[in-house]
DNA sequence: GGAAAAATCATACTTTCGGGTGACTGATCT
DNA sequence: AGATCAGTCACCCGAAAGTATGATTTTTCC
């Protein structure tokens, strides 16, 4: 980011130098200020284009996913439920996952029963299908 | 789209008429160039970064799911079987697949065991979670 | 300090999935 | 005409997922 700034001010600066070099030695701008419009919008613009890129591409900055705190809360999801509904949308076995957590396989049987409950479905898909619908996971 | 073009066009158009007006008018432009550079620098970095989330933001068109059918002919995945994986994606029971395609269950089975040797997954889930971030179901 | 909620585990049972195998049909390509 | 492939279906079997019920331990909150 602070590099991105940096950039963006040098290109500025030399953009300013080479016009008042050219202004101050021959003289040529009053021929073609439009020109020199054009070409700092464009250039600006292609550069505002790629920050904006950079600011809002998904998966590489963490803004670009907000999680629905208020539905959780709603729904009456806890911690614990919510990391083992993550797991089961990685495509994890209640099995694998009882392993990752230090827990046993009934526990996670029993958290996904809550889930569906809360979620109103009946299969791990359809929870992660409206999990990821109402923002409470990626 | 076409409307962005023009605001887009219209700004300049007016920029560059302002600024010839206060030149040939009052002739100030030489005081302060910097300053009318800096200014058209920032309109239009800010216009550019408009312009780049319009253009990346996510789910605010239509357009914004494109198939990737390359890996789709890349992988060997058929029609059917893609449309069997998105109604596994939307957390359907083989049996209510099978319902819905007016097939037998062992059908739908045998098509999943081939999605998943192309998919190179052994669980519905992780077939849903890769087919998404390929890009071959929304 | 006691009630309520969350997290843990177990046992037993049913349903669903997934793997393996084989087979038949129809379309397409050579 | 023969080969290949997509689509269909069946049967079996074991593994995984889900349901129901009950119990114990933490944690949290009033």
């Amino acid at each position: 980011m602070k590099k991105t700034v940096l950039i963006y001010g040098l290109i500025l600066a030399i953009l300013v130098f080479v016009l008042e070099y050219f202004d101050y030695r021959y003289h040529i701008r009053e021929l073609d200020i439009e020109f020199y419009i054009l070409l700092i919008a464009v250039i600006f613009t292609t550069t505002g284009i790629w920050v904006g890129r950079m600011l809002t591409k998904p998966g590489n900055s963490p803004t670009s996913f907000e999680r629905n705190t208020k539905a959780i809360n709603f729904l009456g999801i806890s911690e614990r439920e919510l990391e083992v509904l993550e797991l089961v949308a990685e495509g994890l076995s209640n099995q694998q996952i009882a392993g990752k957590l230090f827990v046993s396989v009934n526990t996670i049987k029993t958290h996904l029963s809550h889930l569906y409950e809360k979620l109103e479905v009946k299969r791990r898909t359809q929870a992660v299908d409206k999990a990821k619908s109402l923002n409470l996971i990626k």
